[in-house]
DNA sequence: AATTTACGTCAGCCATATTGACTTATTTTC
DNA sequence: GAAAATAAGTCAATATGGCTGACGTAAATT
């Protein structure tokens, strides 16, 4: 709140990093000289703030909080995974994990059986009210994802996307890229993204 | 670790939303019966998960977490900020600001002196060693974002920006682009944005 | 039969956030 | 000049969501 004053807050340090022109590009005429592109580093951190504020909102109204959040999606989009499968896409703990899943067992989100081959797995999915919230969540960030990108053409936002596929680490764009296209037929034959993202690096 | 099958995982939950090809485009001739995005959200998820890890793993080895990080980076970026502006802009209460500041000052990271004007205010500062430590972690996000834009024409690093800039509140836009222009000339003449990110909506 | 895997659990620890109430300077307003 | 508002600090209590290490059990694999 309370009007906020941002002028004369400025950088009394130029010259830290040789010249620049001040957008991150190159004015030497080889090595990278150019400064952190400040603007892109403040705007994720400011959209992915925003982008996760919605869902905080609603999740608060059930005793929820952002790691329910995050299960809750994966066991919905994906139904039939496994505890492991959870742990190495969250990158938490099977403690932590135990815990948010265990609520949400016992309050009816999430039901699990175990597997058909294989009796000491637990194949989670979501339940009809599960199903309800994780798509109550979705469509709010949804609403954002389209209005940011509602005067975008296609090729703008496979641009978006391909950026954003390229922010992940190399060695899990494969995973990442199996989960994205789960359901998606028409992509089952680009095995590790590289058609889907365009991606011609890092090999 | 482990090996991870995701495979034969997939939605068993046609219908939910009406038909859609699969990639969020509407199918029908008005009405918005299009399934969320998923593959943004998720990409966005792992974009950021992967984002804040290297930083995370810098700050460890200063037994620093990632409020310190942020603390750190707007006082480094808007050297003279104080409390308040601080506050308004990571939306964190004055007493979780309060214990990561006073171990940044304690530790000679950040320094303050009362305004010159205004003597209840504390004007913040890095020092040496706080800067240091800033544009440490600020070329890692650096690293980051020029390798997954080292193909991208100008045009579409706007793009991007665009989106990104789209992605957060409303409300908070004006404030942001105020952040983001504080040290650029070249932007004083655009008070919120407007020109910058070819902001078209939402007035 | 031995080993590995999938999962669960106990116990404790830490970082980061929250709320509410209260204090102290200092500046602004009437 | 008195009253009110502002900037900041502080105390106390609480919650969330991570972590480590150790251990146990059932089932599958070698």
């Amino acid at each position: 709140m309370a009007d906020v004053n941002f002028n004369r807050l400025h950088s009394e340090r130029a010259g830290d990093l040789l010249a620049s022109d001040g957008n991150g590009k190159k004015t030497g005429p080889d090595a990278d000289h150019s400064s952190p592109p400040y603007d892109l580093i403040e705007l994720l951190f400011f959209a992915y703030r925003d982008f996760t504020s919605d869902p905080d909102d609603v999740l608060a109204q059930f005793d929820f909080g952002r790691a329910h959040h995050r299960v809750l999606h994966f066991v919905d989009r994906n139904p039939g995974i496994m505890v492991t499968d959870l742990l190495s896409v969250l990158r938490i703990t099977k403690q932590s994990l135990g815990r948010v899943l265990k609520q949400l067992v016992d309050e009816d989100f999430i039901e699990q059986k175990p597997g058909e081959n294989d009796r000491r797995q637990r194949r989670l999915k979501t339940t009809e009210k599960g199903h309800s919230l994780a798509m109550r969540l979705a469509s709010l960030q949804a609403g954002r994802l389209n209005q940011a990108m509602k005067n975008m053409s296609e090729d703008e936002k496979a641009v978006t996307r391909k950026f954003l596929f390229h922010m992940i680490n190399p060695d899990s764009r494969v995973e990442v890229a199996k989960l994205l296209r789960s359901d998606d037929p028409a992509l089952k034959a680009d095995p590790d993204g590289t058609q889907l993202f365009n991606d011609q690096e890092t090999r």
